[in-house]
DNA sequence: TTTTTATATGAAAATATTGTCATATATTTG
DNA sequence: CAAATATATGACAATATTTTCATATAAAAA
């Protein structure tokens, strides 16, 4: 008797890994764990990633729920939403040294 | 003065998390933490996926390193080698359920 | 040795992601 | 209001991932 494990179970989980799993992204997550919130600018000069893709990711992480974003005058602050995914990091981190 | 992050330094993070962000091989790791080791028609069975495909993915993660594989006669037994890989599917399990 | 079972492989199609560029919009400042 | 600054947007090209299908290979069984 095999007991069959549902795929829809692990869409969630793939869904977050995915809006995740990129350099640019995981970077900025990190930058947003160590920063309450930063403005667009700020995490372009951090990164050192240019506006409009930085942008883009940005954009795509609020979407997702990863992120959230408030306006303040004329600057656009981002902050993490799902607060626990700096766990991940924590944990990935864990992974790639046994790599 | 503003303290630039290095991207490279998420490279190695971001490769891992993409070779593990798909529901069908987040469902195969998860087997493969309850499951020393697994052939290849017992996942295809638990997962319920086509040989092929199935095929593809295991090979895809061994040759990412997450995998390791070895030859049981008739049948190839497949078993986590990244073992830590395990522990990123308990803090997505508890990412996903603040989402 | 033929057949069956288990698994891999490779090409191709389908689909999704990433990056770039030009431009739009909103806010502030002069 | 015009100019400057901050950010978003959208189309498009480039690239990568995912899936399917047909077939190959290897071991076991008949």
């Amino acid at each position: 008797m095999v007991e069959i494990i549902d795929l829809e179970k692990f869409e969630k989980a793939a869904f977050i890994l995915k809006t995740v799993a990129h350099p640019m992204r995981l970077a900025i997550v990190e930058l947003l764990t160590n920063n309450e919130s930063l403005s667009v600018n700020e995490i372009c000069e951090k990164i050192n990633g240019e506006q409009s893709l930085v942008s883009h990711h940005l954009i795509n992480m609020k979407l997702k729920g990863i992120l959230q974003s408030s306006r303040e005058g004329q600057f656009i602050h981002y902050s993490l939403k799902l607060k626990e995914i700096n766990l991940l990091l924590d944990c990935i981190q864990n992974c790639t040294c046994h790599f």
